[in-house]
RNA sequence: GGGGGGUUAGCUCAGUUGGGAGAGCGUCAGGAUCGCACCCUGAAGGUCAGGGGUUCAAAUCCCCUACCCUCCA
């Protein structure tokens, strides 16, 4: 059975038996920082079975694409390396909200398994929760399983909880026996041994308790069921392979992959067959990650991404894989993926384009390498060590990305060795501090979700202003009564007008008034799904929970977001219409004042092409649009041609936001009525924020006005300062310059020709001791360059000697320069007279034998002071002559 | 969130105990050539990322910020 009729099979078994069918999920979880990708088929109902959300249907089924990497469970070094792990793969499941529970699960999972899919009940095997007595009684009684064949295991196996508090319960697997050719041959070899003989394939959780935070367990009065099974291993199940590498899944790509390298897959036996593994496995699951518009990154899930085209890329090595591999590879894929999910080949030309542009940049990055190992190499070699220490080894990979196993391949010719070992010891360091420094992601909500019974009504949409109840007010990190002024704290009510953080726009800003007291709101915010929390500090008096509160959202900064949120909209769609549909939304921000919209594009955008996004954006203003908010089914929405992007759940209605003719988006946010109310759009920057993503930082509405007239006062403020009429300040600037050029190259020629004149005078003044000519003077002078430009003029004149110039600027600041010619480095050295000289002016200075610079104060008197110099230089010039 | 490295001319980069901002390529002008690439001569082009500090003196040393590369969480 193939892996399309596997899925078909699946689906069409549960629909058979009432579940809804729904599509799989974004592998970038909605609104969960804790998560970082979807790593199981029951993230997209998490919500669902902690009770904050209503799921679809009583009953659903899924196949759920899921990446498992980084994070607490990291088989990311395992990968390749046996028959069943994976970073990338596919979650079948059906789940129960509250409807059935183990009874109907049990009889599904077994029918399923033995007449659909006709597994023979031979070769099947259970476990179960040691204290589980209900489930082992169902296995023999509604699917008929040889009381021998179920086993007991323990927490570790058979308990499965989300968190360390909420839903849990134990759980039930069903395992294959696939024979003693596939044992580990140890004795006690057996049903829970990890080896791949019992091959588990499908996990039954029955969620049946609740632990608070006391660890308390309390049972659920509706259970749920949850189950998950890995469709690769159901594949090679029943495909008889030997590996979930060796099923439909993944043969194609091993035969792309052997197509250009001469080392052929050897089905699980070649020497080489890790590496062909890792790279089929990697180019899954980064085409999917890219084609949800993840982009590589050196920081969360783009580096997780990141790290599974270099490792893919780092494998290719070893196969002699002629590069880039990876576009070509990825679009196979995506033709294999292409019954399944008919979406994906839409996104393939900008998944294409990401891969091949962090495959060249990581060529770039190995390029850079090369010569720092030979140089490493060369002085390892020089010091008769001929290894790289693991210090050495570790820079290399920290700071320049060069993995140690390409180290290892370029050091062999080089005649050196590597000490891995000290580079795994330092890389533990590493890590160790890593984990020291984690804080442990965003604080957390004081209060848990379960405080609240049903969901805050939000009026957003309709009223800025309305009243509710006061549920519950919390300050530092509990639940208070009430508040007194000048505390801050939080506050919850059942209905508001406040917008929560959310969809890139910013929450509302505003005030709270109590019976006895009022609250400036300073943000609104989303802690859980479904909850609106006001964070504000009371001005005046006091307000306590239970009270009937007015609730006021600031209008003028509600009414800038919208103008903004609603422009965002049109900036996109001309972005689109420029560019090209390659532009996808890859992070967007809101404000009262400005906005800021990230989106995937390769280059930098020219200026033209920037005036003609911000000319269409203008012009659809211009035409005074409606802007359209309906409430759809999702399917209708995405059929009507909504832009869609990561970050969606499953929920059934979503709100769709229409300005007829330009953009039609799902969006949560608040917008204007019409696109007229924008007034004007400017788009203010345009710059990188990772690779093959670009960002736009844009002003609209009052906003906009307020920057235009500041831009025409600056104007202005120019005009008046050039004095000239508007339209003439470039070429009366492009005059000035080009005066300015004229005048300075005409003082260069004074100033050469009255250094020429200078010099004789100053030359005048030098004399001679012990067969050296010896200047000390002070000259009238700006800057050092004019200094230095007198002593280059004094250097050709003085075959032998030195000069000492003293600056004066007519301030109180002397400067130095002293020379010697070059026969007079030990003799007579003439930053020794520098330093001499700016002590005595009460400054310092020095510099070398041959050159030196220095500065201080003017003396009292200069006469004196150049007298006392000279007379000194004559004497050391003379003793100098006498000691040689 | 925590480390390591970086930011110097349009591009690629050098700049060695702090002491005169450079090279190659590219651009422009002139020369040479039937002509082109090459070649020869010359020129333009720099807030040494930004800010603060130390110093007589900072591209260089210290601190902060921004951005880029890279590793870890």
């Amino acid at each position: 059975m193939d892996s399309l009729r596997i899925r078909q099979s699946f689906h069409g078994f549960f629909e058979g038996a009432g579940h809804r069918r729904v599509p799989s999920a974004s592998l970038i979880p909605p609104g969960d920082a804790t998560l970082l990708f979807t790593n199981a088929g029951m993230v997209p109902f998490k919500d669902a079975f902690l009770g904050s959300e209503a799921p679809p249907a009583p009953r659903c089924v899924s196949v759920q694409r899921c990446v498992r990497a980084g994070g607490k469970h990291n088989d990311l070094d395992r990968v390749g390396f046996t028959r069943r792990h994976h970073t990338f793969f596919e979650m079948m499941g059906n789940f129960s909200f509250g409807d059935y529970f183990k009874k109907e699960a049990i009889a599904f999972a077994w029918e399923y398994l033995t007449k659909t899919v006709g597994l023979s009940p031979s070769v099947l095997w259970v476990t179960v929760f040691t204290d589980d007595d209900e489930a082992a009684a169902l296995w023999k009684s509604v699917a008929g399983v040889d009381p021998s064949r179920i086993v007991r295991l323990g927490e570790k196996d058979n308990f499965w909880q989300m968190g360390n508090t909420g839903p849990c319960g134990p759980c039930s697997e069903i395992l294959v026996d696939q024979g003693p050719a596939f044992s580990c041959g140890r004795p006690t070899c057996a049903v829970g041994c990890d080896c791949d003989r019992y091959l588990e394939i499908w996990n039954l959780v029955f969620m049946q308790y609740d632990r608070n935070d006391a660890g308390v367990l309390t049972r659920l009065p509706r259970p749920s069921i949850d189950t998950g099974m890995g469709l690769e291993r159901l594949a090679s199940v029943l495909q008889g392979a030997e590996s979930n590498f060796e099923t439909d899944l993944f043969l194609p790509l091993m035969e792309a992959i052997g197509k250009n390298t001469r080392i052929p897959y050897g089905r699980g036996k070649g020497e080489k067959d890790f590496a062909y593994r890792v790279i089929a496995d990697h180019v899954r699951a980064s085409t999917f990650l890219v084609w949800e518009g993840l982009v590589p990154s050196n920081e969360g899930r783009g580096y997780v991404l990141r790290r599974f085209i270099r490792r893919a890329m780092q494998f290719s090595l070893d196969l002699g894989l002629p590069t880039p591999f990876l576009p070509d590879l990825s679009r196979r894929f995506s033709e294999l993926m292409a019954s399944p999910y008919p979406e994906l080949s839409a996104g393939m030309d900008r998944v294409v384009s990401v891969l091949a542009s962090e495959e060249e940049r990581f060529m770039k990055t190995l390029e850079t390498g090369l010569p720092l190992v030979q140089e490493l190499a060369q002085a390892a070699k020089k010091r008769g060590e001929a290894v790289l220490s693991g210090e050495e080894l570790f820079w290399l990979y920290d700071t320049h990305g060069i993995p140690v196993d390409v180290v290892m391949d370029w050091a062999a010719p080089l005649g050196v060795t590597l000490d891995t070992e000290g580079f795994t010891a330092r890389m533990g360091e590493q890590k160790e501090q890593g984990r020291r420094s984690w804080t442990g992601g965003r604080p957390t909500f004081p209060v848990p979700a379960s405080r609240l019974s049903a969901p805050v009504l939000f009026e957003g949409y309709e009223r800025l202003e309305s009243s509710g109840r006061l549920l519950l007010l919390v300050s530092g990190d509990r639940e208070i009564p009430s508040a007194r002024e000048g505390e801050e704290i939080w506050a919850v009510t059942d209905v508001s007008p406040f917008y929560p953080e959310g969809g890139g726009q910013v929450g509302d800003r505003g005030r709270l008034v109590a019976p006895g007291g009022a609250v400036e709101i300073s943000g609104a915010y989303r802690p859980y799904p479904g909850w609106i929390a006001l964070r504000g500090t009371v001005t005046t008096g006091t307000v306590s929970s239970g009270e009937t509160v007015r609730l006021e959202v600031d209008r003028s900064l509600r009414a800038g977001a919208r103008v903004h949120h609603t422009a965002t909209h049109l900036l996109h769609a001309a972005l689109r219409k420029v560019l090209g549909a390659h532009v996808r939304q890859a992070g967007s921000l809101v404000l009262p004042d400005r906005l800021r919209f990230d989106f995937s594009h390769g280059e930098p955008i020219s200026e033209s092409k920037l005036r003609e996004i911000e000319a269409t954006v203008n012009l659809w203003i211009g035409e005074g649009a409606p802007v359209g908010v309906s409430e759809k089914s999702k399917a209708e929405a995405l059929s009507g041609g909504a832009m869609a992007f990561f970050g969606e759940k499953y929920g059934d209605r979503v709100r769709v936001v229409e300005i007829p003719g330009m953009s039609v988006e799902l969006c949560g946010g608040t917008h204007a009525g019409s696109t007229s109310e924008i007034g004007s759009f400017f788009i203010l920057s345009e710059s990188g924020v990772a690779a093959g993503t670009r960002r736009i930082e844009a002003v609209a509405g009052a906003s906009a006005t307020r920057t235009a007239i500041e831009w025409r006062e600056e104007l202005l403020r120019i005009r008046e300062e050039l004095k000239v009429p508007s339209g003439r300040i470039l070429d009366r600037i492009s005059a000035d310059r080009s005066e300015r050029e004229s005048l300075e190259r005409e003082l260069a020629s004074h100033k050469s020709r009255l250094f020429d004149l200078e010099t004789e005078t100053l030359l005048a003044d030098s004399f001679e001791a012990g067969g050296l000519r010896i200047l000390v003077a002070d000259i009238e002078c700006r800057d050092l360059a004019d200094l230095r430009l007198r002593m280059d003029i004094l250097k050709g004149r003085i075959p032998k000697g030195a000069v000492i110039l003293a600056g004066r600027s007519g301030g109180d600041r002397v400067l130095l320069l002293g020379w010697a010619s070059s026969d007079l480095e030990k003799r007579f050295p003439v930053n020794v007279w520098v330093r001499t000289m700016a002590q005595t002016l009460g400054g310092r200075g020095g510099g070398r034998p041959l050159w030196a610079e220095g500065g201080g104060s003017p003396p009292p008197s200069w006469p004196d002071f150049l007298r006392e110099i000279r007379s000194a230089m004559r004497d050391a010039a003379e003793n100098a002559q006498g000691g040689s």
